[in-house]
RNA sequence: GUGGAUUUAGCUCAGUUGGUUAGAGCACGGGGUUGUGAUCCUCGGGGUCGCGGGUUCGAGUCCCGUAAUCCACCCCA
């Protein structure tokens, strides 16, 4: 064996089988999730154009993509995110499309920055987007799928946290109590730091962004009503602060709390303040979904942009979305526990034979591999197993035994001279142990029998 | 882009003040015990010690550079 010469570039990952099989595992569950809500899957081209990055986030941008010149000096850039291709597939088609557009994909993305816990150069990242659809109901939809997909994947109301905001609305409460109009800016900064830092951290952000102490008193009772859980009820906080904001402020946040907590998400989901998505493309509705210990980045996030297609040429289409990336996904799975050991396919059979010539086993196999259709031919009445087999050239019935067990089946055949003198093959029961001696017409109904019973276990 | 730590077999790690042909466990593969998953016995493949230079009679070991990984900062669509 020689050592590599080459290996993968920075920042990005080789996905070996057990690696692979967690891939699929987040994939489908986002994929099955997706379509439980009514979703439609799209992709688009891995590079875009550079321009098309640029029309969004500005020049600055570049420096993070990578990015090169074909031979017909065209400017290109693979593709940091989907929404720009998303924005362009729905600007040119957006006459044709039927309202709500509700899509998803599970796009591979790159970023050309400095790789560390939770974000790579290469990615992948769900996302999913209404267009066409204005108001709450629609911003409700993709929070509430954004936590089906966590749930869908084992997490639980005590692994992770929702916090949402309305850049709109606490834009309105600011100017109504605080903030004056050219200290917008400097009050979502503030505000998107606020938790993150400690109290001494805050003193020196209020310092250096020359707060007035009203506004330091504001910020202070922001940044309580947010640790003291968000919700109006229990939060003295936040019942002092919203107590100052206009009615059809308080009226609408309270409203679409309770639209999430009739969709069973009480508990997992909370007002908060200090999320403001530092885009500016964001109209409305934000929101972020972490972990419930706090540890780790962002697991997702998103919210309404209603400008964006727009932006993208083509007409005024209101749209909301969000995205999330597999690697802080994982990190967190893994942190609490949610992520078996071993994710491979398992086998249904193992097949094993001592016999002197291959032929009886080689059809056995490849019937079992089969699928059954029905007279028609227009059904599949019994899709076909999972079969495997050993490759090697012993006979000790032990070993074979063992690399089936390996293999994760639920049964395993034996062919043997003794019983297929009879016409007969062992079947064994690989969790109970136990085996029959049926006839090799059999076998077929005996197997579905074993592996319906260890589905169940 | 900046700073710190790390890099020896597929994995986890030893490797003495610089000294012969670089080791172990696990994993992997062959064989054995008269046909049942354990245990066991036996044999085997696999490393230019991240890469490049330097010091030295001699470098896995000391020095310099470089790459990658991990962590943090900047940034974060």
């Amino acid at each position: 064996m020689t050592t590599a010469a080459f290996q993968a570039p920075k920042g990005t990952r080789d996905f070996y089988p057990p690696e692979m099989a967690v891939r699929r595992h987040i994939e489908d569950a986002w994929r099955r999730i997706s379509i439980r809500h009514g979703f439609l899957e799209v992709d688009g081209p891995t590079f875009e154009s550079l321009d098309l990055y640029k029309v969004k986030s500005g020049d600055e941008i570049v420096s993070q993509l990578f990015s090169f010149t074909d031979r017909g000096e065209r400017d290109l850039a693979l593709r940091p995110e989907f929404t720009p291709t998303l924005a362009r597939m729905i600007a040119q088609r957006a006459a044709g499309l039927p309202r709500p557009v509700k899509w998803f994909s599970i796009p591979r993305c790159y970023r050309a920055e400095q790789p560390q816990k939770g974000r790579l150069r290469e990615f992948i990242q769900w996302n999913v987007d209404v267009v066409g659809e204005a108001g709450p109901r629609a911003d409700g939809e993709v929070l509430n799928l954004c936590a089906d997909a966590l749930f869908e994947l084992g997490l639980t109301t005590t692994d992770f946290r929702i916090g949402w905001n309305h850049r709109e609305l606490i834009t309105q409460a600011l100017l109504a109590t605080f903030v004056s109009a050219g200290r917008l800016p400097d009050a979502f900064y503030i505000l998107d730091r606020l938790q993150k830092l400690d109290d001494r951290g805050r003193r020196e952000l209020y310092a250096a962004r020359n707060c007035a102490p009203t506004e330091m008193t504001h910020y202070e009772m922001i940044h309580s009503a947010i640790a003291e859980g968000g919700r109006p009820d229990d939060s003295p906080s936040l019942q002092r602060l919203m107590a100052a904001w206009p009615q059809e402020v308080t009226a609408a946040i309270t409203a679409f709390q309770s639209r999430l907590d009739s969709m069973g998400l009480a508990e997992l989901c909370r007002f908060d303040i200090s999320i403001v998505r530092g885009l500016a493309y964001y109209t409305g509705f934000v929101f972020e979904a972490a972990d419930a210990r706090g540890d780790n980045r962002a697991l997702a996030g998103g919210g309404r942009y209603d400008r964006l297609i727009e932006t993208f040429g083509g007409p005024a289409l209101p749209a909301v979305g969000f995205g999330m990336g597999d690697v802080v996904l994982e990190i967190l799975l893994r942190d609490h526990g949610r992520l078996k050991d071993n994710l491979l396919p398992r086998a249904d059979i193992f097949v094993i034979s001592t016999l002197d010539t291959p032929d009886k086993a080689d059809r056995l196999i490849s019937d079992l591999r089969r699928s059954q259709w029905n007279q028609d031919h227009t059904l599949i009445v019994h899709p076909g197993y999972h079969v495997q087999t050993s490759y090697r050239a012993t006979k000790n019935i032990g070993k074979l035994l063992q690399e089936a067990a390996a293999s994760g089946a639920a049964a395993a055949i034996i062919l043997a001279p003794d019983e297929m003198s009879r016409g007969n093959v062992k079947v064994k029961n690989l969790f109970d142990r136990t085996e029959t001696e049926v006839s090799i017409t059999d076998v077929r109904q005996t197997v579905r029998s074993i592996i319906q019973m260890s589905a169940r276990a």
